[in-house]
DNA sequence: TCCCCTTATTGTCAGATCGAATATAATCGG
DNA sequence: CCGATTATATTCGATCTGACAATAAGGGGA
């Protein structure tokens, strides 16, 4: 137990042990008319992706450098999501590993330059259980669950049977307990194992339609995609990053709408007033918007000094708990 | 815009670009006799760490593989930190990027099975501002704040004096704002951009008294332990992690020393214990303590079923705002 | 012009939560 | 038996939250 290797970070350059592929890849995300959008390249559902290349100062830069070459789309805000690197976590061939470390931005639509190869897709088409903004829980909801308890009940044991039950009926909202929003990589993750989306089962088992189970992704793009949604629908709660996705000047029932298609439910209208007003998150313009019928809003701008007034560290903003 | 390689993800086997040393590396937290303390391995202060290699399956697996060798610590509770990739970031000969990923990790004292070339430091030798549970700030903290001041004084214009005054301001409690401990990795830093700390001027500025500034870590380590301790306090106040680093049984008190200490901060008792309880976090073992003076105290162990019935994401703990 | 529909904006109210402070209980050492 | 020490239980007011109600300001059609 004593006589190993001490290895102090930076040396060892002799064997290969550590050397790996390393690509960086991003979940880039835009509100357009309302609804959440991932922004995707080829024709596959592919997230935009490239290796980190020694010419990359930061994995931050040389990301920026592959989304806008594939896409078009400068990035804006950025941060770095998680670092997939299990072995078998792409159908591999090959003895090498491939390390993705994955981002997550936010941009809005009009920010293209020019089409290509790339499109929107809203995240929903990928999670259709996601969305309950209808106030009711989206059709095929139930027929997930059910599928779920099946796969709970089909442990061999007891004890297993009950912690599978468990982790479903957190997650999907079974049981008296209430939809949390949150735990949407959760969900994706207990669908993988039950084998209930495509990219699961290796064709074993067979899944639900793609209209209750969603559209799969290359590789596992889908459980990156969940990974960011998650990050996302968390992070708007204490931090004001929905402006983001904003225009320059917006009414605040626009700015609930974006919270809502990315938190996937609705809000309280009034409260979400008192809330963003009371924190002082955004100055009216003056002007008001020319809108679809009913009373005019006023237009709004965020105002950006309030990154400069406060520490966003456990803060709250919009939404709260069920 | 149009004519650019599209990479679906996994091809592209013909060059190096996206070949680099990939290492893991780990910040290893025990509260220790009510110390937050940190294990580091070697003379120097250092990390445990390790280069990826193939035959892990995960990075987390090779993580512990590493540290058990290394240090004779089993890991318990375990969560990728950040991946840290810039092209300066260790002082590099060669032309070959080191990327490493962290990892958090929680464990107790006690669960080392040998002493080896491994030992605990308390994470405030590091960073001496960081502790203020003795009800005043530490000693050099104003030593700190001042020489700031200067820093964002010595700026060129008044734009850039103006922004890097606010930032000081906000992570450093001045002026009528509150302490946030959350904002360890802020803090860190800014002493850094202001070449406050020994690894940052490059032997250019001379930095306060390491009673003041801390003590230096090897590389870019003391950046990833601000960057641990960042994340483990805010992450005690919605997730029950502070139990990994409790005995199997404990008392109320105990408890609450134990966050302190990670907190860097005094908590009121009372608040504390009904807190506590009215989460059902813990259960009575029906025991007491035997303990120095005074009342002896219940003995409590953490209720592991509230892993499986509730999901924590957005609740609360422990600790509120200011 | 007036009515009605739609959306915006403001206000109320009860319950939960939070921070602070107080009161009571049990043990130990003299 | 007293007082020092720590544990445990309670109280109180301020604030925050969630649910809901009420009023304001436009547009369109009768």
């Amino acid at each position: 137990m004593e006589d190993r290797q001490i290895r102090p970070g930076t040396d060892g350059a002799d064997d290969k042990a550590g050397e790996a592929k390393v690509d960086l890849i991003a979940v880039v995300v835009a509100v357009n008319d309302g609804e959440p959008c991932l922004l995707t390249i080829g024709e596959a559902d592919t997230l935009p992706s490239g290796p980190f290349a020694l010419e990359h100062r930061s994995p931050q830069s040389g990301l920026r450098g592959w989304v806008e070459q594939q896409t078009g789309h400068p990035l804006g805000y950025i941060e770095q999501l998680y670092t997939f690197a299990d072995r078998d976590r792409v159908g591999t061939e090959r003895q090498q590993r491939v390390i993705s470390i994955s981002y997550l931005a936010l941009t809005r639509k009009e920010q293209a330059t020019a089409s290509c190869a790339c499109g929107w897709h809203s995240w929903y088409e990928y999670f259709p259980w996601e969305d309950h903004r209808s106030g009711t829980p989206p059709e095929g909801l139930d027929i997930l669950r059910a599928r779920l308890v099946e796969w709970a009940d089909a442990a061999g044991d007891p004890a297993t049977q009950r912690e599978r039950w468990q982790r479903v009926a957190i997650a999907f909202g079974i049981d008296e307990r209430h939809w949390n929003e949150e735990l949407t990589l959760q969900r994706y993750e207990l669908l993988y194992e039950a084998a209930l989306v495509e990219e699961a089962s290796g064709g074993k088992a067979t899944p639900p339609p793609a209209a209750v189970s969603g559209k799969a992704m290359v590789a596992d793009h889908r459980r990156i995609l969940a990974t960011g949604v998650t990050r996302l629908r968390s992070k708007i709660k204490y931090r004001p990053v929905v402006f983001e996705l904003m225009r320059p000047t917006f009414t605040l029932l626009q700015l609930q709408r974006t919270v809502e298609a990315l938190a996937g439910r609705l809000i309280d209208k009034p409260n979400f007033r008192r809330l963003v007003e009371q924190q002082e998150l955004v100055e009216e313009t003056g002007d008001t918007s020319v809108d679809t019928g009913g009373r005019p809003a006023k237009l709004y701008r965020f105002r950006r000094a309030v990154l400069d007034e406060r520490a966003f560290a456990g803060t709250k903003l919009p939404l709260s708990r069920a």
